[in-house]
This record gives structure tokens, C-alpha cells and sequence, in this order.
RNA sequence: GGAGGGGUGCCCGAGCGGCCGAAGGGGUGCGCCUGGAGAGCGCAAGUACGGGUAACAGCCCGUACCGCGGGUUCGAAUCCCGCCCCCUCCGCCA
């Protein structure tokens, strides 16, 4: 949600950064402004008629008392008008309310003045890219590759619960196992405190992170409880601040957390959805920050090094990408992307998305922040400390050998193994 | 799923339809007291929105807020309706 007081004192501001997103800026932030002195002018009025109304109560119970019936009836007739006055302005101020809280959830949030403008991912901008990229011998795909090893049934996905859905068998199962505990543990070590929190979550928390209404489209929801699944752990994982106040000293808040994550996906279609480049279900580490906004930015870049440490421990070849304001999503300010490079595919994949939301969480969270006697809005700031499904991908296409899939050091301690053979998990293997 | 009980300020806990933004207690802050601490005593603290003054610090005024949303009434924390949440017991179950 847009801050509407810093929109007040922010206009040409206001237009400029949210120009960005390539939005007709100027109409938007002006008709929210005009709501808001409409809103404030008709408050003003009707404060007045309700301090009016309150008063003549008044005065009728304390003749109630006085046992002056006559001259209380008197007052009594006086109200009425008063009444369908405030009844006329409750109604043109209901509207005015209605519509500038509609645009103030519905408008996208302002990028951050580094965010270059842009309309799709081709605007985006390379800043960082760490590792040598592979060239093996023979470019397979990992689909083609984790079936020949036994392990990946995207076939079987399909039979148990439709296309975009897959099996993991034998060592690819362990190999997930060993990512997500290996993030757990390096996020632990960081100072992160682990959440498992629900993978349901109600309307409130869904509109808090701004799921909702955004992405009603690419949540299940499950009617009959009136609940969502969540896309990602940040849903849950933010929300524990929902209507709270922290404390400016125990800032910032860090948190890992490590589940499932379900997205429909309605209307995805092409190469980018072959294999695991794109599911219905995943799993991820997310990692979480509440900060002070004073060094929001700060722990912004923090978590992109933290990411990177990440990737490079594992082996993959990364880059950094900054979001432009047409590929930004809607409640960041800020993101960076990393992607990892899977050499089978010769190509880029988006294996975390690190965003800084500044305020727009929080206003829709009713998060607040104290410092001593002042309040302030804190920011809140999260990012995939690593989504799995393309880093197996990447790992599986860019390490394969004649012998089998090395694995990194750093993570074969997890796995135990340092390079995965070719097996076939099941007697069922061939049968689909 | 069935039966009952309950949601009031930082916490506990009163509250006749008007004098309740809300008794009382605890806790917190400041002051007094003390060699120091404790006990005692006194004083002060809610949030949001709007207006005024003004530096969006402070202060003053108004309005709203007693789980949420409606209704009755000149007037509702108090009455009525709907919803949500929590607790206890029973049932079911990992």
C-alpha cells in the first residue's frame, strides 16, 4: 500500500518514480491526492456536525435528569436535521474513502531511484557475475539427463496430480534434502532464526504481503476453508509481523525459512516451462529481513552477497541482474534477481529474486516501528536463499561427466556422495 | 463435528443506555522521601484521523476507537442481529 502522507509532501517525486513502471504516474498520484483533500475536507465537516450532535446529547441528558421532559423534547427535534446532515457526508466521504483505499492497495509500489526505467527483462541490467561457465562435452538438457539417472519422473507427476507436477526418486529426493538442509544450516550460521510456519495461510495474511488481490490468479485456494496455499514462505513469514510494533533496537529481524511452494502458474506455456524450469510445486529457502529504514539498502545488498556466498559454495556460475521498473514486481521497490547458468540449456535461470518492499508490506501489514517515543514504518525485505528446482537443474546440466553427476564439495558432505550414478530407484521406473 | 464459557487500555480486572477514554489493582516513567535501595506519598503516560499554532518537536481543539461489521436510540463498552477469534469438555485423529 502507498504511503499517502508521503505522497502529500512528495507529488513530482511520487510521479517520477512511479513513471518507471511505464503507469500514467501523473493521473494516478493526482487523483489520489484530490480524493485525499476531498477526504480530509469532508472530515473536517463532519467532525464538526458530530461535535455539534454530541453536545446537544448532552444537554438533553442532563435535562433528562433534571426532569425538564418539555424543553429535552424541544432539543430532541433539533437533531434531526443534524442526523441526516452527518447521514450526507458519511456517504460522499464513504465513496471518497472507498475509492482512494482502492487505488492506494491497487497502484504498484514507487521504484527506488536506482531502478532503471524500463518495459520487460530486456531492460533489465547485468551487475555482477561471478564463475566460468561450463562448456561440457555434450549439451543435454536436465530433464533429459535426471531421467536417464533416475532422478526426476516428470511422467509420474503428471499421474498423480497433473502436468507441471514431478517426482523426485532415489538420489534426486536426497539430493533436495541435502540443498535444504545445506541452505538451513549456512543461513543458521549467519544469524538467521528458522521458521516453520503454516503453508495455509487466510485472506489477511494473502492481502498483507500483497498477494492479494495482485496474484489472487496464481494462488490455490482452497474455498471450502476459505484458505490459500502459499507461493512462497515470505507470505507467512512476514505476516508474524501483522499488526505489531517492534522496537528500533531489535532491528533488523532476520529469519530463514524453508517450505513448499504452490503456484498455478495459469496461463504459462513454451520452452521456459519444460522440465523444471517452471512448476506448480517447489521447494524453497526463503530468507526475511525487517529492517529500520534508515539501512534498508544496506540489507539489501547484504542479502544479495549472502545469495551469492551461496552459489559460490555450490560451484554454479551467477549473475546479478537489477530489475528495471517494468519487470519490477508489484509491491518492490527494488530487486535483484540471480540467476544461475545452466549449461545444457545455454541459458540464464532465475534462481532468486531479492526485493526490498520499503513500506508497502508494512502499511498493509499494520506493521509499526518505535523508537524511543517516535514511531516510523519498517521495511521489509526478502529473497530466495535458493530456490531448488533450478538450481538442480543448473547443477545437474552444467557437472555431468562420463562417471556420473560430481557434486560439489560443499555439499556432498550433506549428500554423501560425491558423485551421483546412474540407477534406476524403482522396479516401476520404465513403466509410465 | 457436538456442548458450554469468554473477548474492555502494557497486563489483570470492574462497568446501571447519558456525568465512561472508560473504576480499581499491577507494571512503567517522572518527582518527593533515603547515605543508597525498598516501602510510602504525589504526578504522568493509549492509538488513529482531521483542524489550529508551529520547524510534520511540542502544545491546543475536535472526531473515532471497549474482537469485527451492521442495527435500535437524541445518546451504546453497555440493548439487538451477523461474523471472527480464544478457552474448557466430549468426539475424531497424526
Amino acid at each position: 500500500m502507498l504511503d499517502i502522507k508521503w505522497i502529500r509532501a512528495h507529488r513530482d517525486e511520487a510521479i517520477e518514480r512511479l513513471s518507471k513502471r511505464g503507469l500514467d504516474a501523473k493521473a494516478i498520484i493526482d487523483e489520489i491526492l484530490t480524493l485525499d483533500e476531498q477526504r480530509r475536507n469532508l472530515q473536517t465537516e463532519l467532525d464538526a456536525l458530530r461535535s455539534k450532535l454530541n453536545s446537544l446529547s448532552k444537554e438533553i441528558g442532563k435535562l433528562m435528569r433534571e426532569g425538564k421532559r418539555e424543553e429535552a423534547e424541544n432539543i430532541k427535534k433539533q437533531t434531526a436535521q443534524l442526523k441526516s446532515q452527518i447521514e450526507d457526508i458519511e456517504k460522499k466521504k464513504e465513496e471518497v474513502d472507498r475509492r482512494l483505499y482502492e487505488l492506494l492497495i491497487t497502484t504498484p509500489n514507487f521504484p527506488h531511484p536506482d531502478v532503471p526505467a524500463g518495459k520487460d527483462e530486456s531492460d533489465n541490467v547485468v551487475v555482477e557475475q561471478w564463475g566460468e561457465l561450463p562448456e561440457p562435452p555434450v549439451k543435454r538438457p536436465h530433464w533429459a539427463i535426471a531421467y536417464e539417472y533416475g532422478l526426476i519422473n516428470f511422467k509420474w507427476g503428471s499421474k498423480l496430480a497433473g502436468s507441471g507436477f514431478v517426482v523426485f526418486t532415489g538420489w534426486g529426493a536426497r539430493l533436495q534434502d541435502a540443498l535444504i538442509r545445506f541452505f538451513l544450516d549456512n543461513a543458521v550460521k549467519n544469524g538467521y532464526v528458522q521458521i516453520s510456519p503454516p503453508h495455509l495461510v487466510n485472506e489477511d495474511t494473502g492481502f498483507g504481503t500483497g498477494q492479494l488481490p495482485d496474484k489472487d490468479e496464481q494462488m490455490y485456494y482452497i474455498e471450502k476453508d476459505g484458505l490459500y496455499l502459499i507461493p512462497t514462505a515470505e507470505v507467512p513469514v512476514t505476516n508474524l509481523f501483522r499488526n505489531t510494533v517492534v522496537k528500533a533496537e531489535d532491528l533488523p529481524v532476520r529469519m530463514v525459512s524453508y517450505t513448499p511452494c504452490y503456484r498455478r502458474e495459469a496461463g504459462s506455456y513454451g520452452q521456459m516451462t519444460r522440465g523444471l524450469n517452471r512448476v506448480h510445486q517447489f521447494d524453497k529457502v526463503e530468507i526475511v529481513h525487517i529492517a529500520h529504514p534508515d539501512n534498508s539498502y544496506e540489507e539489501l545488498e547484504r542479502m544479495c552477497e549472502y545469495v551469492g556466498s551461496l552459489l559460490q559454495k555450490l560451484e554454479i556460475p551467477y549473475r546479478r541482474v537489477l530489475l528495471c521498473g517494468g519487470d519490477l514486481g508489484f509491491a518492490a521497490a527494488k530487486t535483484y534477481d540471480m540467476e544461475v547458468y545452466a549449461a545444457g540449456q545455454d541459458r540464464w535461470l532465475e534462481a532468486s529474486s531479492i526485493s526490498n518492499f520499503e513500506t508497502f508490506q508494512s502499511l498493509r501489514m499494520n506493521l509499526k516501528g518505535k523508537d524511543g517515543k517516535k514511531t516510523f514504518i519498517p521495511h521489509t525485505l526478502n529473497g530466495s536463499a535458493l530456490a531448488l528446482p533450478r538450481i538442480i537443474a543448473a547443477m545437474i546440466e552444467n557437472n555431468v561427466t562420463a562417471e556420473g553427476i560430481r557434486v560439489p564439495k560443499a555439499l556432498a558432505e550433506y549428500l554423501g556422495t560425491d558423485i551421483i550414478p546412474k540407477g534406476e530407484p524403482l522396479p516401476i521406473w520404465g513403466q509410465d
